[in-house]
DNA sequence: CATGAATGAGAGTTCATTCAT
DNA sequence: TATGAATGAACTCTCATTCAT
């Protein structure tokens, strides 16, 4: 960011502009987001874009840190939660979040996730892999289990990157034959059985 | 295409153009994929290459159109062997294989497999899942298993866009602190048991 | 300039934005001086840069016309002083000043200097030449020389060209293959002998 | 350059872009030296420019070393004949062809020259030295002087720069209140005889 | 058929200047 | 009067595509 926001106006325009970039990534793809796009978009000038932002890579850096923002409150509430349920709620109430995440603005996250490879998303994945973790931990205290799983980082890589890309490539579907239901549920199914067998057995 | 090939030397410049696609795609990534870039690959000029495709997008959808043959070779001599192995055999040696497929080619499929949201891919997806669905049958018909099984489309589904994408986040991980073996053998164990579930139980 | 600056706080603004606009062009060069880098540089507004000057322009006018009179004190001592010695050791002396000078104030006036011809420099080179008749004169004057020197303003025009831009190429030099001191005293050299041939004999 | 012109327009093009960028420098200055204004200038698009050449520096790179090229066929020529004349006339002539050389053009080299710590001039810069270093040569074999000039390298150094920069100032001057001839004269004056006082004495 | 020169729309970016606050 | 947010014309450069040779 180039200016610090000294005047109100200038926080309202920062903000503005990393909303529009959200619009204009989730209506017309990351390869439509130009420069003149987003400030179309945010109904200003190029230049003020620039006054902000050191570009456009700097622009969706700081959406995706906002994302960040946004996406840790969402889950540590989630946290919470998830640690009173059984293993298998749980597992299916954040695949359900996940997915209503996905389709919320507009498709904006979808189109984020699609892109990965192609944007900075170190944080964004360690968010996730915090939040994991720290779901992980509340509900094996709050479960008595005494041991840890086992292979935990590794259960942790395989089950939210199956998730997260089979429910991308369900959004993307066009002629939808698998029920939205289904594939939730079999994704469920999987991943609790798969995490479960990771349980330590406690010595008797 | 906008010339059938009728000629030896038509269908060899079509092969030599899509063989320079795969290799530019695989060097300078598909941001990087240029007609220039194609056609110098290729050894010819620009012209040519709009002498025998229709573009860009053509090409590249001519490259998915021969890795769609290549892979359905490759599939069918595949599901033959699956079939007299045990379901966890069949299941690990198929994620072996996509590893060292994304491997070859200089990392072509991967680059392929990254941007699959801005390829024609459903060819591809769909070859892909007819190799499971047959493969399943094989297996089914060899074990003596008389149901098939429960929601297989949508287990297919699940698996193979859980094993594409685990393994291609898996390959992109620069500070590799996942051992590459233990993830195939997590996600062995977690689709084996998830496919293993879906088998109905005979009557006795 | 737009406003007289009646007010002691304008007359201090006035001087902190040409002082800012001295030190821009010194560490950026006249190239990389832009208004906004000028107003920083002064912890300044660029509107205020406004309300004193009509521009980028107006304000390195401005600072040419200090630098005049600057120059004009300067000059007026040495001139004093150089009346007393031989013409070989005024030429010399003004030499070596003007290189002291050019490298003063972080090479500002070096920078100046090699852009010449995008500024309005009229007024500097007319205090320059109004420098070197006086210092003729006063020459003349202390040595009881009746006639003038024959083409003085020719004499002069080239003797200052000379000296100003050999120096200016001198002072760019990476690979100093030359010694500055020779060079010195090469241009000393030469135009104390040129000076001298234009003075005319007394009559008898 | 870019590409390596293989077809005669090719060549043509080429030039015909160098060509468009001396007469961009000579009438709009190199500050009004776009590459659109070249383009313009060629009858040419845009990417055309950028088909042969890297941009804009790379382009006023190739005219400078047409320079080179031009100026050395010009004074190969020159220091045969210098060598006949005597050092008066031999300097004379020379300052005289280096003010028309700068009236050529339309003031093409006038303006190079104004700017030369933007350009990369040390090719041209060598050329220079190199003829006066090889008409110094011939010029003491043809004198029979025995003995090279004291401080060649200084003397050179101080002389052309001195004559360049004096020109190049007094075609700049709007107001023409010095003649031409009358400084040509006095370059020729002061330079001749401060080159005459390194001739060496011959030993008798 | 093959060539590669030529095109030009469009992207990213800068900065002198204005003007509402 | 001072501020700095906003502007937008202009610039450099890219690349998919066309078409004369």
């Amino acid at each position: 960011m180039r200016k610090k926001p000294q005047q109100a106006r200038s926080r309202a325009m920062v903000d503005t502009l990393i909303e529009a970039t959200s619009r204009v990534i989730a209506q017309r793809g990351l390869d439509g987001t130009t420069t003149p796009a987003i400030a179309e978009a945010a109904g200003v000038s190029v230049g003020s874009l620039y006054q902000y932002f050191d570009g456009k890579d700097a622009l969706i850096a700081a959406l995706l840190e906002k994302l960040v923002g946004d996406l840790t409150r969402l889950l540590d509430t989630q946290a919470q939660q998830a640690a009173t349920m059984s293993l298998r709620d749980t597992v299916k109430i954040s695949i359900q979040l996940t997915l209503t995440f996905m389709h919320s603005n507009e498709g904006l996250y979808l189109e984020l996730a699609r892109n990965w490879h192609r944007l900075p998303v170190d944080r964004v994945a360690d968010v996730l892999e915090q939040y994991f973790l720290e779901t992980g931990r509340l509900y094996f205290l709050q479960h008595q289990l005494e041991y840890p799983i086992r292979d935990l980082p590794v259960r942790l890589f395989i089950t939210y990157n199956s998730t997260l890309f089979t429910l991308m490539r369900l959004m993307s579907h066009k002629g939808a034959h698998l029920r939205q239901e289904e594939v939730v549920d079999g994704l469920t199914d999987m991943i609790t059985s798969y995490l479960e067998r990771g349980v330590q057995p406690q010595d008797t």
